[in-house]
DNA sequence: TCAAGCCATTTTGCATGCAAAATGCATTTC
DNA sequence: GAAATGCATTTTGCATGCAAAATGGCTTGA
């Protein structure tokens, strides 16, 4: 009974906040949009109370946009909101790639190749979906390599607010391409533990959004 | 009627927040100890439901722990921890320094140096607490100069969670000296408007801490 | 004496109720 | 006809009530 993980007993409000959070990513609450406490309580089957500390909470998230007295509202970035996020990001990133190289250990790394090989899959396939999804993937695992949880949950809640741009997103051909390559690059600075590089190959990539 | 600014309205959960915040920075609220919300409610003279409010957001900023049906506890930093605290702490200031080094413009560049003289008056006189406040108002500067809102609110946020240790820290004249000196490099890369520069002095100056 | 089980009390989590603020609409006035 | 004003409705913010879970102490049995 070495590593027995503790049933996941989960609070209402958590499973709202959850829930809104998907609703706002994905775009079924779309930018701008009135969050009205009496609807959603009737749509989620639940009271109005875990459904304002919910809100309280993606406000906290950065999510929605709290107006005294007259509700929430769904985050509408306008161009300088999206470049201040990314630039933050880029040094989130940078951060995690420093401290993975230098923390990495080789069953990470064996995994990581892995999953680059299987990125490679998907794009030789044109499999964008895939593609993403291990991209997603490979991202989370240089996060867990850099070993640093409060690094982790900074950058979840970053991205999560541009997180919904990314669905309009659409790469090209050549930005793809490119991309692939830079992955190659990372893997590389990865292996030879080069922090320096690994943070620079890690900024670049973002930039290129 | 050109810059008039809305009269600020006030929630009552944000003002409980407020409050606890400063309770669990200046340790009126200690480490480790349970947050009984009667008891706060009492306290604070408001019913449990904004106080409720209010500690589920002190927990998505990291401050305090939230243990299903059994309440809230302020945190207890290990050691590790604070180190990676303070790693995302340096990577944020450091990108703060590098954006301040493009951005800032000759009047802040001048406020900054007044805040600067301000300062080593404090060090000559050895008035400590006028130190650490400069100290503060020269950080809040350039993060101001860094036109970053995003990165300030970060940064803000995952401070709050050391600040209190702060409190606790204290310095040895070598050490002074040395923050005094390394504000003077500052100063002066944030002049020549040199961002890698500026990003490693920032970088350096928090790891000594 | 000590441990295990049980019950009373406390505490948290959620639902609901009520008042203040905001919103929308109709009416009035010019 | 347009703007302003007043009123009804809606919506938010907070307080309170109630049930489930947790806590602490007590008794019972070995």
């Amino acid at each position: 009974m070495a590593d027995v993980i503790a049933i996941a007993r989960t609070t209402l409000h958590d499973q709202v906040s959850t829930r809104l959070r998907t609703m706002l990513i994905e775009g079924v609450l779309a930018p701008g949009a009135k969050l009205n406490e009496r609807a959603l309580s009737e749509q989620l089957q639940v009271s109005r109370t875990p459904l304002r500390e919910a809100i309280k909470l993606l406000a906290a998230e950065g999510l929605v946009d709290l107006l005294p007295n007259r509700g929430a509202v769904a985050v509408q970035l306008g161009e300088a909101d999206v470049m201040h996020t990314f630039e933050v990001l880029a040094s989130l990133e940078g951060l995690s790639g420093e401290l993975a190289a230098q923390r990495i250990d080789a069953v990470q790394l064996a995994e990581l190749r892995a999953l680059h090989y299987e990125m490679l899959a998907c794009f030789t396939r044109r499999d964008l979906s895939g593609y993403y999804r291990l991209n997603a993937l490979i991202h989370s695992a240089i996060n867990v390599a850099a070993a640093n949880p409060v690094l982790t949950r900074t950058y979840r809640a970053i991205n999560a607010r541009v997180q919904s741009l990314r669905f309009r997103t659409n790469q090209n051909e050549a930005k793809w391409k490119l991309a692939v390559k830079e992955h190659e690059r990372m893997v590389d600075a990865l292996t030879a533990h080069d922090g320096a590089a690994t943070r620079q190959l890690l900024v670049q990539h973002l930039q290129h959004k």
